[in-house]
DNA sequence: TGGAATGCGAGAGCGGTGCTCTCATTTTCA
DNA sequence: TGAAAATGAGAGCACCGCTCTCGCATTCCA
């Protein structure tokens, strides 16, 4: 017995965006663990053997959804950004970028969890694949820090740790956003470290790493480690 | 066929023990998405159905394992601690628990994922199960932070981001350690968004957030981190 | 001490999963 | 138009979580 109609006529491209779409909508439903190509299948009304002319495997699905859950954060923050005049500090931006970041997260936790949480199964998302998506929300930091910073203190332990990163980060900046603007080492150091207070108190929330309700007002905590992880860059 | 020879003659007890060992194994080596019951079974070279005598189901062990790997960590931190003079600076003991958390989280990558990654399927942790495990280390931190903190300066966004936290917090102080310090709103609240940055950090290596190979020396960036969460602690 | 109650392990079985293979049909294109 | 490529379906394999029943061993207790 064939399909009801029309899904033959639908095209590839169309297909494999419709597989991508249930999948994100299963994925927010049951989380990654929930996800099941089967299932996808029935929703397609599909044999499940044939899905896989679209998608070599679950896990070559689940990476799909992981560039396209980078893809939404990275949409998310942008818009986010839109909303505010071209040259607002630098130090609104920050604000805005993690306000933004929060709010995606707590809309979409599954997807938040595929990105920010512990890699999914024991397989590894291929960086080729999730990199360029991967490092929108760091590229719009990024580019604030030089701002950002107050003085270019830099320890010879900054130097040690982030080894060349600097000058390669320096390169893309140029490239990208034409500035000319110098990142050293302590102030790269520092932005990176603002990052991970951001997303692990973001994380906090999100997985109730504290506990549930044990903070009343999560807004307010938030407010108050974002003012913080900005005082950190600022503040050498 | 039945098994081997002294399986049945192993008490309960033992045999719960074991099924959690060969748990801890197949979690360190599958991750949490590849643990089976059957494969523990099979370990025990016993039916799979057998195994549900002592285990109700995955989840269940999935339970017995979070709430094993709180303990373990919590173990860890606390030989840390022991390897120090009882009335070592707080500051010392804070480095301690940290340095000794990111050990932890490299040696038991899915282990740390299990407890500070994403919550697993879609399934929640009990928290009357992983609570007492699940705070010891948070306890070890809150108890340095009155000495840790200059100065009480805390602003209402702490207070109302906190609520009545505070207050629970000094009642378990006073009840287990005896200490008579005050916890205001401003140190706890910066406490825990310092821990939060030492998460977050340990997460961002753990789980290669800023790419793989993106950070060249790791021990250094984490030294920093602490150092800057100290100073967030210490100079609010 | 002997029978009853309980504990325990095994096996079969249900519905689900990922994935592969084959086969028939359709579409494409030279 | 006819060969080649693309597509979908179905059967099937091995695995999973979990349940049920059955037989045997242990324990308890009258």
């Amino acid at each position: 017995m064939t399909a009801a109609g029309g899904i033959r006529a639908r095209n590839r491209a169309a297909l494999e965006a419709e597989i991508l779409r249930i999948g994100q909508q299963h994925l927010a439903t049951y989380g990654a663990a929930g996800l099941s190509l089967r299932a996808v299948a029935r929703d397609l009304e599909m044999a499940s053997s044939a899905v896989y002319r679209y998608v070599a495997s679950r896990d070559e699905l689940l990476t799909r959804l992981i560039v396209a859950a980078y893809d939404a954060l990275g949409d998310h923050v942008d818009a986010a950004l839109a909303t505010v005049p071209r040259r607002s500090s630098p130090a609104r931006r920050f604000r805005i970028i993690a306000a933004a970041t929060r709010e995606w997260a707590l809309a979409n936790p599954h997807e938040y969890a595929l990105i920010y949480g512990s890699p999914v199964p024991g397989y590894h998302a291929p960086a080729e694949r999730t990199g360029p998506a991967g490092t929108r929300v760091q590229a719009r930091l990024v580019v604030l820090l030089p701002e950002l910073s107050g003085g270019r203190r830099e320890t010879a332990r900054d130097r040690r740790a982030l080894g060349h990163l600097p000058e390669t980060i320096q390169a893309e900046l140029h490239l990208s956003s034409g500035g000319d603007q110098l990142i050293d080492a302590g102030t790269l150091r520092r932005g990176m470290t603002a990052w991970a207070l951001v997303t692990g108190t973001v994380s906090a929330e999100v997985f109730e790493q504290f506990g549930a309700d044990t903070i009343p007002d999560w807004p307010a905590f938030f407010d108050a480690a974002v003012d913080d992880a900005l005082a950190l860059v600022t503040n050498p």
